[in-house]
Formats: structure tokens, sequence, C-alpha cells
DNA sequence: CCGCACATGTAAAGCGTTACATGATTGC
DNA sequence: GCAATCATGTAACGCTTTACATGTGCGG
């Protein structure tokens, strides 16, 4: 019910490039793959010990320092394909955007509206902060490579956020030139 | 916690412009709202009631035929307070997506990937079937008014949704083109 | 030695979907 | 009469967020 455990298979995903522990998943999710998705480290954790006991992954301890315990999880054959079966099956479901500015917009009446510019400066204004956090990642990560054969699916969501988030810049700036007297 | 009961304001939002029963509110969600937030009925009638608990909204009872009873619902002085003071309130945090197609895109590794180009145009069929559902309602609506003071907030999401979908389809066929020996 | 990042968990509460449940009205 | 739609609810379950809780390692 509710959603069909999406998350579950983004770590299988993560864990298929490299081992990796509960807080190196929970980085990833803050930065890497959060524009897709979002996940705390409270939702990681509980459901790494739940694929563990399904046989999905396993892991092995790496001792930091002298006491601190790391787990270092990895994907079982299991897993992979669990995890293959996911990528090949159709993806029936549209994106779903909770978007609660443009909601706003909606019960704003009249374009006339005294609030409108603000609210849509503010908008421009965040957006274009994590346009500009894209561009520099895309920089980092693929300098001026143009289709990298190498992680191809990373370079391909990049692109994709980068794109969507200039078309919303761009829309947002048209609307506001678009209002009455400005 | 959790989130914060963005689907109240909604309510507040749909009550504001008239009276409507928890029926027709689902069907409105079904709908008109469908595109920017889903909710079903079984979330809006204990919702509704919390809400009049509240004092933002009240209801009378109007009887159809000679027993079934429908309650509709208008919004009250408190209610128009709580929703405007929610429109006029900063909206700090950007629109979440969840896309689990693109996610699936993440772990496909290569370029070359024998399974990219049926993936890709699955999502292409799936996405221009629903930028013609959007194109049909906006005709519906708006026919070929250009900007309307009327209804502008309704006008304004209903052309952002048509620039997403826009670009998320250009953005298919550019990947599906520029794939390896396709 | 202090602060920040690293590291791993649990608890509580709300959000959201699917399923269960019931009955009335309307048009054919 | 029968089916589709109108109309209103509750229950169960899983997902997601926020908060609570604890301890280690490292660099300045």
């Amino acid at each position: 019910m509710a959603q069909k455990n999406i998350l579950q298979y983004i770590i299988l995903g993560l864990l298929d490039q490299e081992p990796r522990t509960g807080y190196e998943l929970t980085q990833d999710f803050a930065h890497e793959i959060g524009e897709f998705w979002q996940a705390q480290h409270s939702q990681i954790y509980p459901l790494l010990a739940r694929m563990e006991e399904q046989g999905l992954i396993t892991h092995s301890v790496e001792v930091a320092g002298t006491k601190l315990e790391k787990k270092r999880y990895s994907i079982t054959t299991e897993g992979r394909s669990a995890l293959s079966s996911w990528v090949g099956a159709p993806t029936p479901t549209m994106a779903t955007t909770k978007d609660e500015f443009v909601l706003k917009l909606y019960f704003v009446q009249r374009a006339d509206d005294a609030r409108l510019p603000g609210m849509i400066r503010e908008q421009i204004a965040i957006h274009q902060e994590w346009l500009d956090h894209l561009e520099a990642r895309r920089q980092l990560l693929f300098g001026d490579e143009n289709v990298p054969q190498d992680q191809f699916g990373h370079y391909l969501i990049l692109d994709h956020a980068l794109t969507r988030e200039q078309q919303y810049l761009n829309w947002l700036d048209q609307q506001l030139t678009q209002l009455p007297h400005n």
C-alpha cells in the first residue's frame, strides 16, 4: 500500500555501485540523489536491517580509530537480481510533484494582486541558488565533458535537473515581467 | 510534523471560491487540482471534520430527494484569515519531485544499455498523453484567451504544467536521439 | 579540549493510499 | 428493477518527517 518501497531499490542501486555505510547513503540522499528522492537516516537504518533480513544485502564491520564501528553494506546476488528487475520493469506512474508555491498561485485570483511580484521574486531567488549549485556540481563531476560513457546515468539526471530548473526560472522570469504595470 | 497539512489550505482555497460538499471536493482533486495535488475522499472527510472543529469551516445540511443528506461546507472568517496568511507567507521549501523513471536512469550506468531506448519511449508516450490532456484542458477553460484577468491563478498553474511537460518531453526526445548507434 | 563532522540507532506523529463498508438517487 | 453515480464515512497499513538519544574521531 501507500507506495511501493522505491527507496529500497535506490539503496540497492547505490550499493551496486560500491559498498557503502548507512551514513554514506544518507549523504548521497542529501547531495547526489536529493533532486529526485529524499530520505533521512531514520528511514535508512531500519530499512537496511530489513533488507539484510531479506537477503538483498550483507554487511561487514569496519573499525575506525579504536572503537567506532561502521557497517559497510554490499549488495548480494539476490539483491542485484531484484535491482535489475526493478530497472527493467515498466514505469507507468508519472513523476509526482508537490509544489506548494504553485498551489498558492492557484488561489491568487487576480493578476493585479499586490502579493504576486514579491512571491515570484522569492521563488526566483531560491531556484537561482539551486541552479547555481547544480551547475557547480556538473562542473565538478564532469567538467566540460560532453556525454561521458562512464557514469552515464549520473550525467543524465544531473542534466535533467539542470534543464528543469532552468525552465522553471525562465517561467518565473516571464511571469514576473508580464504582470500588469510592472 | 511530517508535512504541514497543505491539503487543509487547498480545501480552504476551494471553499473560498464557493461552498462545496466533500464529494465535490473529491471531484476537484480528481480533475482540476489533480495536476498539482492528490487527495482521496478518505483523507478529505476526516479532515473536513477536524477543520470544522477548529472553526475554519462550517457546514449546512442539504437534503436531496427524500433522505440523502449532503453537508455543504463553507469557509468562515477565521478560515479566510488562515488561508490568507498561508498564501502571504514565504514559501522557502522548493518543490519536491519523486520521479521513479529518472531514478532508474541513474542506475543505468552505460549509454549503450539495451534497455534505454524502450524505457525512454515508454516515458515519451506517457508524457505526450499528459501534455495532450493539459492542452485540451487549457483550450476548454481559456480558449485562445491570452492572459485572463479572471481565474488568473488557474491560468498560471495550467501554463506552468504545460511548460514543464513540454520541457520534459523535449528532454526525453533529445536523450533518445543522442543515444549511441540509434 | 573543544567543536564539528562522523556514525548509528529509536520513537512519535502525521501523511497518503488502498480497502472495507453502507446507503440513496437518477436514468434507463 | 438495475446499474452507474452520488454521497459519506472508517480501518489498516506503509511511507516520511521530526525529534529524541548516544557516542566516536579528528583537526585546530
